[in-house]
DNA sequence: CAAATTACCGAAAGCGCTTTCGGGAAGAGG
DNA sequence: CCTCTTCCCGAAAGCGCTTTCGGTAATTTG
């Protein structure tokens, strides 16, 4: 590969000449431009990456940091569909994406220690509780960032219109003629699952529907078992539900099992209606009515307003909504008479 | 943060001795080391990655290859799972992921010229297309590297059992007393959809069974969609398969919603047997019988085996094949009498 | 044609760290 | 008391690149 100095010296230049015509200064001539480019590309001489960053300051990397929380790291179909879009948009811009591990050697370090060890240009957080000290920490610092899921007045974030996407269930299942509407939530320590409760909550006031006791029930982190424990509970209410808006679709695949082992069905006995629009519930059955959250917007969005910073190279704070829209399939039916 | 003049001229000791006193090199005294590492802690000093790289030449990062092909990246379920492992692996050691983008800047670059510029310690390919140039180009060359669901002589290679994995799809079909067992493949030139299809005309010829004319499809790259199309041809044939064994669970989707359209039901007129198994196939109706890819081991052999090269700093040639299981669910049932 | 620009190029310092090598001080051995 | 080790420490070179600042040579101007 060699370095600048073996270009140096194939050329008969000095490597601040060298170094110019490569980054395309003007105080260097076409005709030595040309011949240093040639150079460059017959002996495959690539510059290193870590001498440059060393010299400008600016290492062409983005951190990621995933919550950790459910061990589900960037299996998660949402969270992954958000990176997948994320990258590309910032792989166009030439930066590349750093998954930086906890230890270093020996020591252990927080997330933020080891993106200023690796001198990243900007951080992306995609992570749902905002009680993770080391989120806090990243959002402290002074390195620009950008928060996904979750909202901040410090820092730039991006999330869906958690409010409003509950607002289009709660509403379409009530069109539907359902007046008995329960919501199996997620955990309101978690930015998404308090949203879509207030949203909830909001709509059954608007349509002057009451929410019944134990039609509020909290699911905890999303799960599929966790989804299913909680529909059990509104099975053993003695005044059931019609209609259930759940937090997730994973959860909801899991209140779809729980009303189907009790011999009921979904949609004739009771309407389902998740949140996310994840990839596998086309191939439920029945296919699950959701709210769509659009993951590659929501990436795109995190990439721009990141991008912003790391070339203003200031920290700023804009808050991005992206918005939401319902996704009709086989899950919910009109209420029985 | 400061540098590590900073450190030196807090703690009055030469540079040389504040590295050394980092580094647990011996020749410096508890006393000395101990205040040096105080004032570390003190003023928050971390010491920068890149220049760290530049001095020692390694950089504690991997480069990581999604195939582009389906345009899944790093969405797909059974990769994401090996990555994620992978990454759980390399972590302890120190190591970060880096997933490099194609172009630097203006111009655009091989994922060869791109690690080799970022100086990546090892590369890890996760790519099922044996024809991509960029992957023939990272396995010619000299760094470090691991490539999963792949086989090659020329660098170390982790896959699972595909010969044996068809061989117990096609048994155990058998046992259950199928005999017109049809299989719906990946494609030839991935290597994983190969070897499936020569394990499947193995177990066959072992059990003396016929491989009818039309019973081998070709159903390309594994989606859902050519998993259904593939189906329909199936069907089309005066002489149907009892049972059909199918090289990917997304594919078997497609197969059995392909059934469910022509009215016949799975597993009573037709018995499906998946391959992967993916999450959401626990899910889906009925729950599917696959056989199992371990992408835990997976994963950890690739960073055993990636590992291992790096820190012998010499390329090896390890072929590692993982063991594989049948899962029994719901998607097959005996022939009928 | 002399003076003032302009066009090109290079010396050198600096980015933050590691590592070799040598040297002084202190302790061990005779 | 002198020599030989052992223990600590630091000067300096080097990793590969960028960028400032001057300095020629070539060109333009009046």
């Amino acid at each position: 590969m060699g370095t600048i100095y073996d270009l140096a010296k194939k050329t008969g230049f000095s490597i601040t000449t060298v170094s110019k015509a490569l980054n395309n200064y003007k105080d260097v001539s076409d005709k030595t431009r040309a011949k240093i480019l040639q150079a460059a590309a017959e002996m495959d001489y690539l510059p290193n990456a870590h001498a440059q960053s060393l010299s400008t300051k600016k290492s062409w990397a983005i951190g990621v940091m995933f919550s950790e929380a459910n061990e589900v790291g960037m299996k998660h179909p949402f969270f992954n569909g958000i990176i997948e879009s994320f990258r590309h948009a910032t792989e166009e811009q030439g930066y590349d994406l750093i998954f930086a591990s906890r230890n270093l050697r020996n020591r252990d370090m927080s997330y933020l220690e080891h993106f200023k060890h690796r001198a990243v240009d900007g951080i992306v957080v995609i992570c749902s509780d905002r009680m993770d000290e080391q989120v806090q920490e990243l959002m402290r610092s002074d390195i620009p960032i950008v928060v996904v899921d979750m909202d901040s007045a410090n820092c730039s974030v991006v999330y869906s219109d958690n409010i409003e996407g509950a607002r289009l269930a709660v509403n379409y299942l009530h069109e539907l003629g359902h007046r008995k509407i329960a919501h199996i939530a997620g955990d309101e320590t978690i930015d998404a699952g308090a949203a879509r409760i207030k949203g909830y909550e909001l709509a059954m006031q608007e349509l002057n529907l009451p929410i019944r006791p134990g039609y509020l029930v909290n699911a905890g982190f999303f799960s599929v078992e966790e989804g299913k424990q909680a529909m059990e509970r509104l099975l053993e209410l003695d005044d059931r539900p019609t209609a259930v808006f759940v937090a997730g679709d994973q959860m909801a695949i899991g209140v779809i099992e729980a009303i189907h082992e009790h011999g009921l069905h979904v949609p004739n006995d009771i309407s389902v209606i998740g949140y996310d629009d994840i990839e596998m519930i086309q191939y439920i059955t029945p296919k699950l009515t959701t709210i769509r959250q659009d993951t590659d917007e929501i990436g795109e969005a995190a990439a721009e307003l990141l991008l912003e910073q790391m070339t203003a190279k200031e920290r700023l704070t804009e808050r991005r909504i992206i918005p939401v829209r319902l996704v009709e399939r086989a899950s919910c039916a009109p209420v029985k008479q």
